[in-house]
This record gives C-alpha cells, structure tokens and sequence, in this order.
DNA sequence: GTCGACTCGGGTAATTCGGGTC
DNA sequence: AATGTCCGAATTACCCGAGTCG
C-alpha cells in the first residue's frame, strides 16, 4: 500500500509552489484528505490522475518514488516503440517502465499504451524468435520484465471502488501466457472494475465454479493456442451458459481467435482484438451496472 | 472484546508518528485508557471510529490485528500467517499486501517473511486444495495474488547498483510454480544482485545460452517437479558443467529436491531449502565479488 | 529478578496551515 | 484569473533518558 503524499512533495515533483497545489487540492482538482491536524496528505493516484488530464509534467519524479523521466511522451513516435523493444530484449527493466510511465503521465490512454507499445514489442520479440534473433530465455525475461512494469503501473491507477462490479478472467489449460490477460485486468481496473486474475492454465470446469461462486460482472478470456478444438467449443459454449444464467458478459480476446472460422462457431458477448475495445466495452458495462445494478 | 492496541502498532497501521498518535490521544481525538505504570492503550472501535473521522476509510479494521513491530515470538508470527491465509484464500490482495509491507516496515527479514508467511501460506492453501475445501480457481487466484504481493514489496527494496553482480533464475520445463522463483528473485535483489528473472518453463537447452551470454555470478533453480528423472539428472550435471565454466554459482531449491536421493546424484553449488538460506548464500557470493571481482 | 523491547514525557527542528499581498 | 512569495501559528516528525511491560 502507497503512503500518502505530502502538498511539499508533490510542488516540488511538479515543479511548482507549495499554494499553487493547496490552490488546486481546495479547488477540487485533486482530491485529497486531511490529517487529524489539518494537514492535507495526496495519494499517488490522484496525483497522476490529475497530471494526466492537465498535462503537467514531472520535473522531479523521483520525489514520488517514480523512475526519472526521458522526456519522450509522443506514444505514435516510433521512437518510443524503437527504445522500448531495445530495452525489453535487454532485459532493462527501469528503461522499460520509464518509458510506460512516462507516457502515461503524458496523458495516453493504457489501453493504447498497451496495444501499442507492450504488445507490440511482444509482436517482434516473437518475429525474432523466429528468426533465431532472441533465444528463449531472452523471450521469456522479456515477458517477466513486462509483468513487472505493468505491476508498477498498477500503482498509479485509482484503486477501485469497495462496492464496484466485479470482473474475473484467466488464461485456458494449455496456454501459459498471461501477459495479455494481465494487460485486461490492468485496463479493465483502469475502467472501474474491481477485477481478480486467475493466472493461467485453468480447465474450464473451475471456472464454472468460479463464476458461480464470485458472480462478476465480466469474465474475460484470453485464447493463444487451442489444442483439440471440437473439445474447446463444446466446452466453450457450456461454460459460456453458466455466465449466461449468472449475468456474467463473457469477453474473448486473444491470437488463436483472430480465426473468424473457429469464432463463428462459440458464444461470446464481445470479441476484443485490441485492449483500447476492452477498455470501451468494460465502459459500457460498468456504466450499465452502475445505472441497472447489474 | 479486543485486546487493546499500543499507540506504536496504531501509529505504524495508519502511517504517522508515534508522537502525533500520542498527540491525537492526548487531546480526546481517540478514547483510551492507561496501564498501571501509565502506558497508553486504545481500544479497535475507538481506533476504527477516529480513522471513520478522518477520511482513512480505505483502511480496514482487519489490518489492526497485526502484532507489535518486532514480535519475535511464535504466537504472533502464528497471527500473522493466519490473517495472511484467510485474505488470500479470499483473494484479497489490499490486505495481504499491507500485512506484507507492515511486516517490512517493522524491520522483520524479507527472506523469512517469505519462508514463515508466504510459502507458509501455499504449504496450507495447497493442504485446503488436497481436501477439496479450495478450487483451482482459488489456488491460482492465491498464486496471482502473492506475486501482485512481491511485485510490490519489489518496488520497495533498493535499486541495485548499476555495476553490482548479476543474478539469474528460472522454474525448468514443465513446472508452472513461480511463486518460489519470484521470492528468490526479490530475496537475491535484496542482497544487492542485479536480478533477472526468466519466468517459468524453461528448457535446460536455453540456460546454458542464458549463462554464457549473460555470465551471471549466481543462477537459481527452483524445481517442484520432475517428470524423468534420468533424464534430468544428466541434463542439470551437463548444465552445472557449464556455470563451472562460467563460474557461477548454481543454486538448487524447491519440493522435488528435498529428497535426498535425487540430490545426491546432481552437483550444485548450495541447496537451500528456506529463503532464510538463500539470502545468506547470496550474500556470501555478494562479498566475494566484492572483494575478488568474480 | 533479569532482560530486551516498548513506552513515557518533553524538547527541538522541519513542515504545513491559512491568509494576505505582490 | 492564475501564480509565486512571505508570515505567524499550528502540526508533525525525530530524538533521548528514564520508566514500564511481558
């Protein structure tokens, strides 16, 4: 758990007078609570959240415990793309989660960050393993390095609401790639979902149980691979009428479906070929929860 | 009833100084009454009441139960890992997380906060599964959980230093269990190596890679399974050949070798059984490169 | 009764408050 | 209209020798 963020603090981060923050915590525009002297203490969310819509920027980051920035906050930059890659191969795990916060206080959406930056690189760390360019392990040190910096992000998103709808997901036996489905849980949490990740590797029939039991709101799949796919869509449609009765909205996404053929034949509420789609059809249902109580 | 808190264990659950909660007592913010020798003590509604007041509404009354700062003894530690399981069975990373980081703030070892809370946990969540009283879902909910948990312990241990030696780790091909590999990672960090995890799943072949390339001072393996044995035997002798040659340290740890008979017939440099064992290895490696630079 | 850890009370330095002014 | 600077009063954090707890 963060500790709170004294109005000093955060001036200095930002660059700029101790009254200009109280200005801007009394006018609302960052919420804040008070000690029991009356003293106002931030949290880190709120802080970034504001940043993000007014586009300020960090002068001095490592005053709030952030990684020091590189000035790059122009996401189509190829550039940024370019370092990224360079530094996810490398294993440069501060490069890489420099880069990602910067952007993100820049004001970019996750979602597109996500879509176009992580995945993206994931995209060529794997052309490369083709080619015989990365071995294994540099893959696999590039997927931990990610889930490390999208650990860090989740740091700075606002930290769902007590009583906010549920959203569950998990990657199916046999596929062992959870950087995607760690991506949705991320953006879905962005959006307003308190969400729980399941990891990867659960047979169908738990996830039965779990829907059953925690009843979210939105359950999201992530398919990579598919071994035997008369099992899978037999099994698919049979899980997917147990969110059916449960008013869960069943969310697919992933490579292995990117196959129209083998989509048209399963039951689904919403297909998400990028997390910007997530993003906005975890919007519409949150909102409808929050209107209609489910 | 409660047992009544001490204004130290308060003051360190809500993150302020000891003084200013002396302070807030003193001047009727919080009711409590006094010992016989005039030491100060609060009752968990007075105490949840005031945080109510306040604004610390994110903080939930469960926190409060935590033991004394340095409690050393087997009791309080026996406190700990109960509240740590019953929020992890439920998935409730707020609390595991802040139990965790509490824990770090009152100067316990982060090595044996990992072997007496952590895997202590999944030793029990593993046992509940065996009698059917958890599912997979919930298992693997705990497992995501605990390395939300070390991710974020991991943003508050120091950045290594730039030139300081190098640790690798990895699980081998067919164990999926990251949990030990994640704490040997965060514990080795601590130590003061520069650290890359691989992840899991890692086929012998691509380590002897990973070794020559890299040249890491110190390699970890965790190993909770093994398919064939022979096989596997003559696969990490051919590997420990390898870090001889590259003079690293290979470390073997996990539940497949606490077996005797397998570890008799494969070389290493140190078996650890408790992370506790670990951070001494690694920090004897740490001076000696220190000293000799290799 | 011993002992280590904790707490007391009080003092001091640093931070923050709110408000007024530039 | 928004920001930066200044100020006396109040709040908070850190420190220490003596006493208390378990």
């Amino acid at each position: 758990m963060q500790q709170p963020l004294s109005p000093k603090q955060v001036a200095q981060a930002i660059g700029v007078s101790e009254s200009s923050l109280k200005r801007w915590c009394d006018q609302g525009l960052i919420p804040f609570h008070r000690t029991a002297g009356g003293h106002r203490r931030l949290d880190m969310p709120d802080v970034v959240a504001f940043l993000r819509s007014t586009g300020h920027s960090l002068v001095r980051p490592e005053l709030l415990g952030l990684p020091p920035a590189t000035g790059q906050t122009d996401i189509s930059a190829a550039r940024v793309q370019d370092e990224f890659l360079a530094a996810l191969v490398k294993g440069d795990e501060e490069v890489c989660s420099r880069i990602v916060s910067d952007l993100l206080i820049a004001g970019q959406e996750l979602a597109s960050i996500c879509d176009r930056v992580i995945a993206a690189a994931f995209r060529d760390v794997g052309d490369r393993w083709d080619c015989g360019e990365v071995d294994i392990w540099e893959e696999r040190r590039a997927c931990e390095v990610s889930l490390q910096v999208l650990r860090e992000v989740r740091s700075l998103v606002p930290v769902p609401e007590f009583d906010a709808a549920i959203a569950m997901g998990a990657t199916l036996d046999g596929d062992p790639y959870t950087i995607c489905s760690t991506m949705a849980e991320l953006v879905l949490r962005e959006v307003g979902f308190r969400t729980s990740a399941l990891g990867s590797q659960l047979p169908f029939a738990t996830l039965h149980q779990a829907v059953r039991k925690a009843r979210p709101a939105l359950f999201w799949l992530s398919v990579s691979s598919i071994r035997d796919i008369e099992a899978f869509i037999f099994e698919w449609n049979s899980f997917f009428e147990t969110c059916r009765a449960c008013e869960t909205a069943l969310v697919v996404g992933g490579r292995a479906l990117a196959d129209e053929e083998v989509r048209s034949r399963i039951r689904y509420c919403c297909y998400c070929d990028k997390m910007i789609d997530l993003a906005k059809y975890g919007s519409t249902i949150i909102e409808r929860v929050r209107r209609t109580g489910h």
